[in-house]
DNA sequence: CTGAAAGCGCTTACAG
DNA sequence: CTGAAAGCGCTTACAG
């Protein structure tokens, strides 16, 4: 079934039904009524690949995930990505393409990407400072957006969470509570997300006039493996507060708190960040910071459309605010 | 670039250079690395969209997620398994489009699938004993592969886990270490991995010469809540060892049992279905059954495309065997 | 082994 | 408001 046998059974030319699909204006209203009726009985449905090839718009989105940095995807970050892309295009009348990019296939995949014709411009979910994929997008003239921003190229359309200020405002409750030795665990300083909480981190104690301690600062690999073995490092140090900087190293850090035969929070107070699932239901439960996860998908979804018609627009940089979620963990209720 | 260009800089005729990106063997060896060099050079990559139109098949598999269950994207078992398809198809020179199907975008989803013209054929998790989604795609034309078994049709090609006999072979393990009363959290029975892991309760008992006792068989939801607020339903009836068909629930049902003051495994033993992520981390840690999801994904991809290369062959089935992951939880170090 | 030509199913100036 | 025609970038019989 194909526009010609449209036309056909409507008495019409191809071009007209075309216009009808399309809603395009100059159409007769009741040749319009005639067409739609014949396209609804017999089922049509446009060949949308023909409609990419002949308009130069496919209306499907690509969506990239780089599975470099590590098995990232059994953790909720990603799957609530893709929900929230997912779904605004379904809202947005898209189709979504999904690529994790393995390491093994990064290059061919960027490629493909970029020359495919299958899309009209991509999502990228980047987390390195320093992403050849992004590097390779840049070259290109794929619209793109990225969730995670950018640190140096100032021309990249970015999406991201506030994830220096949610780290400040948790360091800053921490120290609020009367806490006077808050370490922290970090990211990996190779990734966006590690970098800013850091320097979250960072922020809240200047902001109360007071230095940064080396020693409390220990660099973690946002696993929970990593979170416990570098809880171990941290707990000679005696910390009377952590800010780890996701809540998947945080439960590895309260065992690791645990094993060493300490309490949560009454000896050490305990923070994460991302609001996991999980994070309300370990013992004690986790005060973290929560990030619109779904909203950042959402966002870039229409960033990239609106990039898509507007290629010259200029770039744009949405950072979403984050929220404290105060639990037990961190002592509040001692006070 | 396109094939018209390189043609031009090589000296040959679009043809010949069509046939060499398609490794076609009727090309003279000369004329093919002639080709080669330039589409190198020049970085070229064909359309996929007009490769697509042209030969009537575009490398491109879809998979589709129903939504409706639940939002069951917060647990593992989804983003696992797209990775598996996502892999295979990189491994074998395919692209996926996702289509995350919305209650309220199924009908438009499932037809855009079949009409887009966008895929080859598409992988289909569905959960449901009836999925009207199953139905519409058995309708079409479009190949199509199961992710979990199709209780009826008969034509349908799948890849399941073996849920029942995961299910019976830990519940033969629970009555082995002498537990009497095994009780079990089911599923929902209107999904088929709950009615199958229920099956495999039966004939674990069966096969013991034992009878089903009713009062020791509760539904769940496969979320913790429910598997909380049902595990307090059973403890009246004194169960000594609950076999809970998926490890989210087993987690609410842990804490249900220590709420009423009761010990895991001295009292009751307990084993969930899965092997997520946190069951090894649970206190005490989650005996369980762990199935393949990731092979399931990468063998869907493989009979997808099998299917699609032969669209009259016979309809597959493949069960994969799950493995019991025998930890603290259901008191195997008691005896 | 190679090329000219038709065709995949659409869109979209162009002319009327 | 409508249609004939060119074109999107490929593939693939067909003829040689």
């Amino acid at each position: 079934m194909n526009l010609e046998e449209i036309a056909e059974l409507t008495g019409v030319s191809r071009s007209t039904v075309s216009r009808v699909i399309n809603n395009d204006p100059n159409v007769n209203e009741s040749t319009r009524e005639r067409v739609w009726a014949i396209v609804r009985q017999v089922n049509f449905h446009p060949n949308a690949a023909a409609r990419g090839l002949a308009a130069g718009r496919t209306r499907v989105l690509g969506l990239v995930i780089p599975m470099g940095v590590s098995a990232l995807f059994t953790d909720p970050y990603f799957p609530i990505l893709i929900q929230g892309v997912s779904s605004a295009c379904n809202a947005n009348d898209q189709s979504v393409m999904l690529w994790l990019a393995e390491p093994e296939y990064e290059r061919r995949t960027i490629r493909q990407i970029m020359h495919s014709g299958l899309i009209d411009g991509a999502i990228v979910a980047s987390m390195l400072m320093d992403d050849p994929v992004v590097q390779a997008l840049a070259e290109g003239d794929l619209p793109f957006i990225l969730v995670g921003r950018h640190p140096t190229n100032t021309r990249v359309s970015y999406v991201d969470t506030d994830n220096l200020d949610g780290a400040r405002k948790m360091v800053a409750h921490l120290l609020r509570l009367g806490r006077s030795r808050v370490a922290t665990i970090t990211g990996p300083q190779n990734m966006i997300a590690g970098a800013d909480r850091l320097a979250g981190y960072s922020a809240a104690l200047h902001d109360r006039g007071l230095a940064v301690d080396l020693e409390l600062i220990v660099e973690g690999d946002f696993t929970e493996a990593g979170g416990y073995s570098v809880m171990q490092r941290l707990l000679p140090r005696r910390p009377d507060a952590v800010f780890v900087a996701s809540d998947i190293m945080a439960v590895g850090a309260l065992r690791a708190i645990r094993d060493a035969g300490l309490r949560v929070p009454e000896e050490i107070a305990l923070a994460g960040f991302d609001d996991m699932p999980f994070a309300e239901r370990s013992e004690p439960p986790l005060t973290t910071v929560r990030q619109p996860t779904v909203r950042m998908g959402s966002t870039a979804v229409e960033m990239l459309i609106d990039l898509i018609e507007h290629p010259d627009s200029a770039p744009h940089r949405i950072i979403l605010p984050t929220e404290l979620v105060v639990r037990k963990s961190c002592g509040s209720d001692l006070q």
